[in-house]
DNA sequence: TGCTTCATGTCAGTAGTCTGACATAGTGTT
DNA sequence: AACACTATGTCAGACTACTGACATGAAGCA
């Protein structure tokens, strides 16, 4: 309604924009992995057990920001319908280690494209350069310290 | 434990990585609001309707990212606390314009000070010029197209 | 005027996430 | 060997956010 008003403070701070950023590519993932069956947080699961099977439940939670608890929850619902698998005894310590089964796989593949889609679209108004410069500041923001 | 793992793919991701510096942004925000007894969604509204005094429910959910029944408590709970006051019956449609009260712009300040420090903290490893391109290259992706 | 369409505020139910707590296994220190 | 410390998996409860639905007010059109 109003279109008058001037771009106010908030327009101006990095961190909103990235929340909206954010907030735009998960509401685009999920609409994109909801006829799928998934959630963004368990397709997330699904990709990084992908990457590095044999993860287990916390350092799934980690890398997927989120709690233990919460992935616990992810990880049961996906096992409920088959598309992982976890040891019955734990072989080092506590850990679990997590591996995907063919169906976990296949699921993740569908999944997979489809986001790959959603976030090559969303980042178009960018070109490769930027994107990669983008990634590049981005990731700075989070590593502790390049003193190596 | 398995730090000998080469950086995987999800690592490439911007998307990936914009939620890291999300995740990472939202942590801070609430480690400095806690004290105030403020949520990061109830700074989100303190800070828009400091900065669009008169705004609806549904217009702060939309710049908040969040749904309007999500903002309706966020709203509820904050009046309750006296920091903002709605009018009892509305002006136009049936939207309420929303304004904060003498002691919610007392909480607002005090909150928008340390959020800004703890930005300012976390994207400290850009230089201002970065910090600007980082910006813009982020509002090029939601912005649907610079036509005009 | 009457009808359709849309936006807003709100209520109820559901699902997801978090905090707090506990037992267990590994590590390091004395 | 004994202890403290840390990390993992899991249970229980509370909280937050979302989906679905409804009534009301405004705007557009026949």
């Amino acid at each position: 309604m109003k279109q008058h008003e001037t771009v106010g403070a908030v327009d101006k701070s990095v961190g909103y924009v990235i929340k909206q950023v954010q907030a735009a590519l998960n509401a685009a993932m999920d609409g994109v992995l909801r006829p799928l069956g998934l959630t963004v947080a368990q397709y997330a699961c699904l990709e990084l057990l992908g990457q590095h099977p044999g993860l287990s439940n916390s350092e799934l939670a980690r890398r997927a920001f989120v709690t233990r608890q919460s992935m616990n929850l992810v990880l049961r619902r996906l096992q409920e319908r088959g598309m992982l698998t976890r040891p019955d005894q734990p072989a080092h310590g506590r850990e679990l280690p997590t591996e995907l089964t063919p169906a976990g796989r296949t699921t993740l593949h569908q999944a997979s494209v489809a986001v790959r889609a959603v976030e090559q679209q969303l980042f178009s108004p960018l070109s490769q350069t930027q994107q990669r410069r983008l990634h590049d500041d981005l990731a700075a923001c989070v590593t502790p310290a390049p003193t190596d």
